[in-house]
DNA sequence: TAGATTGTTAATCGATTAACAATC
DNA sequence: TAGATTGTTAATCGATTAACAATC
């Protein structure tokens, strides 16, 4: 168990989330430890690599008896920042902003939502999941005021942009974007990309394989 | 200029739709050629990735003159099977599914949505985008007659995997699965994953950092 | 032709896997 | 204690970068 002094690869942050997920599984069927063997049968990874990822954070398991399953979920919840209850702004209210809206899960893993904003008139006004939708006339007024961390960005590729270089401006920390675009940020702001026509593509290459 | 020989890594395969989107946005913009150089500098990439990449699939290239962006565009939707209009149904018809309906970037890339499945009757018989959902009572039918290439899953967790095996069962040969969960398939069905939650989690680690 | 830029081989870097001593 | 399983080092594998001869 010593502190971590390495930088943790992006490709061991990626996998966080899916240890995360299967460690949730075990809690609910009552599982209280689980050996590095054992998770990696069940998750078809090498039992190596799963005692290296986590290595990476400092040990959570003891010799001989593997990993507290309630321990482990809790430790990478808190790697992962998921108590830190960060505030989250939906920017678009289309069938996605809608979609990401009522996602049950986001809440779930304690992020919440304080904000929606579109541009078309016909949405200011109308309700989803209990938040009224603003004018994006007001956003920055918002911004100021409540300090979202998180911006989502549900928008045309042509207004994708323009709305980040105002939300970087008024201080959020990351933006999740689904606009068919690559965003320019500067260096402290992150930027997570969900490109759902890339994912469907890389679907369609791997049919043609078989 | 040689047929490719060595298996091409997943890594590469996940990097041809960005390569898609910038050479469709070069043309756009009129440009006939680039070079590696060029490419990598608006990418943020190395030449030598670039290279490399495109030549797993034989040589796109010309010495001492770079790559003809149209060809080179034309090529990759080629290798990423974007021509075969392959046909595609969505179950599921909540928020999620509905955006992906009504998501226009699908359709330009050369799929074809030929159905929308529920099992609330309060949602069949609507229409979305010109299609009308059905009961999920009809899809093994559906499946069988019209034999759709491509499910797209956006159902809660604890129906995706036996609607996954429905069409499994049915021929279909690649799922793209939006639920909370990781699907079993045989062999020669390939699923690609979108966690959006997952996606949020790994912005909430990099915002940490900052 | 001379210059530019690819295709490709070789060198480097990083990530994964294997192995095992430490230890619960 | 003996057995099990981690933490961690070393070996392997694969992907990225560099270099340059081939060639347009």
């Amino acid at each position: 168990m010593s502190d971590n002094l390495k930088p943790v690869p992006a490709v061991v942050i990626k996998r966080l989330p899916r240890y995360y997920r299967y460690l949730g599984e075990l809690i609910k069927q009552g599982v209280p430890r689980i050996s590095s063997a054992a998770l990696s049968q069940k998750m078809g990874v090498t039992a190596s690599q799963i005692r290296q990822d986590f290595n990476y954070f400092g040990g959570f398991g003891q010799q001989g008896y593997g990993y507290n399953v309630e321990h482990l979920y809790t430790a990478i919840g808190e790697i992962l920042g998921l108590n830190n209850g960060y505030s989250m702004i939906i920017i678009g209210a289309g069938n996605m902003g809608r979609a990401l809206a009522t996602h049950g899960t986001f809440e779930k893993r304690g992020f919440r939502l304080v904000g929606i904003f579109d541009n078309n008139p016909e949405l200011v006004g109308k309700e989803i999941n209990g938040i009224t939708i603003c004018h994006t006339d007001e956003l920055e007024t918002f911004l100021d005021s409540e300090k979202p961390k998180i911006g989502i960005l549900t928008v045309p590729k042509a207004a994708a942009q323009s709305l980040a270089d105002i939300l970087v401006k008024h201080g959020v920390a990351g933006i999740l974007n689904f606009s068919y675009s690559e965003l320019k940020t500067p260096a402290g702001v992150s930027v997570e990309n969900v490109h759902l026509s890339d994912s469907l593509m890389t679907l369609s290459y791997k049919i043609k394989e078989n």
